[in-house]
DNA sequence: CGTTGTGAAGAGCTTCACAGCG
DNA sequence: CGCTGTGAAGCTCTTCACAACG
């Protein structure tokens, strides 16, 4: 399926949202859709889109376009998220239980079947139906529940020490929503949500906008 | 204080990281840091740090590095965030709920002023003293609070919604954690947050290196 | 002497322009 | 005929290498 060796990490970013585009013109009724009419909903350049799609493979056809929904399918299966992914959730905070209770989640197929904390007055507690369990103890669980990816969603200053258990239960891939950097072995991947990234990035464009004028 | 026209968007986010890094690096008990040693921290080019914080000044001391209180000091003053922004929430589901608990924006400067909805069962609903209000209200009343920077977290299908209303509030700044395009003018500076394209680079991630071996 | 600041070289991604094909 | 797929050109960001300097 994979045409290219390497495939640019923006690349990958993009085919993201062209999903989430792409199925919500499926809702709309579209059928087939052209490079040009997707790039305008997306905000790319058009060639950008049909050079995306073609590392994966010769989804369209020549003078009409990609039909939308056989386009989501083959860009799921390209990206791996065609199946259930089974992730392990650590740290129960705020942010925690409001991703537990994020149906997003389930709806995209990354079902969270174990929760970890390491607070005594948390272990036991039930959230959605999963218990909260130790996260010492998470070495151990992960590998009993098939467990493949982590979320780290602890107070800054346990972000690594959770990874560790994370990484020492053979995970393969972290998201950290915890606002530190994390040390990982090279075959871990780590991807990092900082919206606070994103904050800043608007309080900029807001200054320097205004000290334009 | 800004030396160049035009300064990379990656540098912005990388300045971002610096920030958090380099807190870090304070509470640990720094007072100095060279470029070599802040690179390794964050896992990006010497050369990078030092062109990047060159775009806004001279802050290093040659021969010496850069005092890291300092440092952060200047780096907060050039991208905005050494002071409070005033924001509204749109939208209070279980994202809305769990980022209006959420401490961290408090403590980064980011105030959370106006809460709104559309749901008449939310309205009039208090969440940490603060009372939400009809979203059709939000033109009227951004203006008395003072806000400037909007945050979504409706459901997508409801998502530019939020934005129209948010726009004719006079906003400057969005960011919008609901999984949907926004279209906005020109002069409204407009982020995504969204996690599961980090989810989806995961689970690529791990699949393109199960299909290596 | 050691580290910053920076022009120049290099790498990688994006856009163009058009051949290829249904 | 129209739209995709793609080599080549263009552009932006990153890295190198070293002069500048406290």
């Amino acid at each position: 399926m994979l045409r290219s060796e390497h495939i640019p990490r923006a690349t990958i970013k993009r085919l993201a949202l062209y999903v989430q585009v792409l199925e919500t013109l499926k809702r709309e009724g579209a059928e087939v859709i052209s490079s040009e009419l997707l790039a305008k909903a997306c905000d790319v350049n058009p060639s950008q889109i049909r050079k995306d799609l073609a590392y994966f493979g010769g989804f369209g056809v020549r003078g009409v376009g990609y039909y939308v929904q056989e386009l989501i399918t083959s860009i799921k299966q390209s990206l791996g998220v065609d199946r259930i992914w089974r992730a392990a959730l650590v740290g129960v905070g705020n942010l925690g239980k409001a991703l537990l209770r994020h149906q997003e989640f389930r709806r995209r197929g990354f079902h969270i079947v174990g929760i970890f904390d390491c607070d005594p007055f948390k272990i036991g507690e039930e959230i959605g139906g999963i218990e909260v369990i130790c996260s010492k103890r998470l070495p151990e669980k992960a590998g009993e529940l098939g467990v493949e990816i982590g979320l780290i969603t602890t107070p800054p200053e346990r972000a690594q020490r959770a990874a560790n258990y994370l990484i020492e239960a053979g995970i393969k891939g972290i998201v950290n929503f915890a606002p530190a950097r994390i040390a990982a072995p090279e075959h871990v991947c780590v991807e990092y949500v900082d919206f606070f990234h994103h904050l800043y990035n608007v309080a900029f464009n807001i200054t320097l906008g205004q000290s334009q004028r």
